[in-house]
DNA sequence: AGTGTTAAAAACAAGCCGGACTGATTAAAT
DNA sequence: ATTTAATCAGTCCGGCTTGTTTTTAACACT
């Protein structure tokens, strides 16, 4: 599994037992994973603000008082449950890029990398993501909490996505747009209520984001440049 | 006519001489009012999960008796401030739109509809309906609440954009792709994190969201319509 | 084994919210 | 003047959530 940006250390603390790794600290760091996987799934099924510590560690399998144990605080518990989440959003996103054949080339892979992307929209984990994103207005603490990882996650698509579609890397500005208009729309495709017709409007709008990404950078071969420059 | 579902807009309890209405009657209306807008202020200021009866009622500068009064439980109160919260949703939006000039046609006025439109989605009372669609997720009290609003109001939108543009009202499909775009994009706009730069990026998507809407019906026009049809 | 350390479980205390109830005050309606 | 409706202030209870404390169980080391 990915991220461990921050969990390893627990029983780094060790003492002057030695340098082996103990059986309990191995065991601990399984409960503290359990209880973060029990974090995020109550954050799916209750959402954002219905989740309380009981429930967490119930669905853990494991006592409230366990739990205190690992978090002696509710505010401890979600900071690592967010970043515990940050992470998962990153792995799922760079395993969804990656599944991409590589034989895909050209627009096609372009195509695939939008899928992949409303793949990713449509996930559990973005929705629970985009819930705390809302929910951080009036919340500091959550707020603060998210801030740091709003910038490494986008940072980090951008860089991926240059390394997807290297024909684009170099391309600055209009780069730029292209990602955005992307996230942009399918983010608000993601979140938007289409009542009726729901699945065949999402088609459509798909294949229009995919011929409009094409055209962005075909203009940019071309010649007619001027009409979205930043002026 | 869709929303006055339940009062008139804000000077409801109108002080003309009614026989009929009787003086308590119109008093008891106002503090309905009083009410229901500091609801909204609170859903504004806390956050809809962080809603008390208690704020509400201190902040309406009411007793909780009073409140009691006309709302008797929290349920009924949250549902008459989503109805009167969805009112001045649609008068917000037929305001703005309301006040594009006249004078401006064609691409002008195009642009004019796409700058009320983000001033709408940019306001208070957008960003608390928003965040009541995101918390329906969880909370099936309030998503049945929700489900009626949703509807009206994208007909709504669609009523008053056919009467905004009238020339490409009776363009059936091409119309739905353009508003389609145009509502999730800039949704998306309204509620994504652009951490850095943001001023420049949303000018930038905005004026390629023009541009693009141009595209739509000029193509609409000539000939090349296969890209984006709906297959 | 026996002792000490640590994880885990269970019991406890405190706070907040929603709602019910009461009694008093004000003002309109008759 | 009497009646009725609206408003206000205060109290109390039940439920839920959090965090602290106490108790039990597991393991490690000599």
């Amino acid at each position: 599994m990915a991220g461990k940006t921050h969990n390893g250390p627990k029983g780094a603390a060790g003492e002057q037992s030695g340098e082996d790794v103990s059986w309990q600290a191995q065991k601990s760091a399984m409960t503290r994973d359990r209880i973060l996987d029990a974090a995020i799934h109550c954050f799916v099924v209750l959402g954002y603000t219905n989740v309380t510590t009981a429930k967490v560690a119930s669905s853990a399998g494991v006592s409230r008082g366990a739990m205190l144990h690992h978090f002696p605080s509710k505010t401890e518990l979600i900071q690592a449950a967010v970043e515990y989440l940050h992470d998962k959003l990153l792995e799922d996103y760079t395993e969804k890029v990656a599944n991409i054949p590589a034989t895909l080339t050209g627009a096609d892979r372009r195509r695939a990398g939008i899928d992949a992307y409303w793949d990713h929209l449509t996930g559990d984990l973005f929705t629970v993501y985009n819930e705390l994103c809302v929910a951080s207005r009036t919340d500091p603490e959550l707020r603060s909490i998210l801030e740091n990882s709003q910038q490494l996650f986008e940072e980090h698509i951008r860089e991926t996505n240059g390394e997807l579609f290297t024909e684009w890397r170099d391309r600055g500005d209009r780069f730029t747009l292209a990602m955005d208009v992307t996230k942009c729309m399918m983010e608000g495709m993601a979140g938007a209520q289409l009542m009726i017709n729901r699945e065949a409007r999402v088609k459509r709008l798909l294949h229009y984001l995919t011929d409009r990404m094409e055209e962005i950078f075909e203009e940019g071969e071309s010649s007619a440049i001027g009409r979205h420059s930043n002026d």
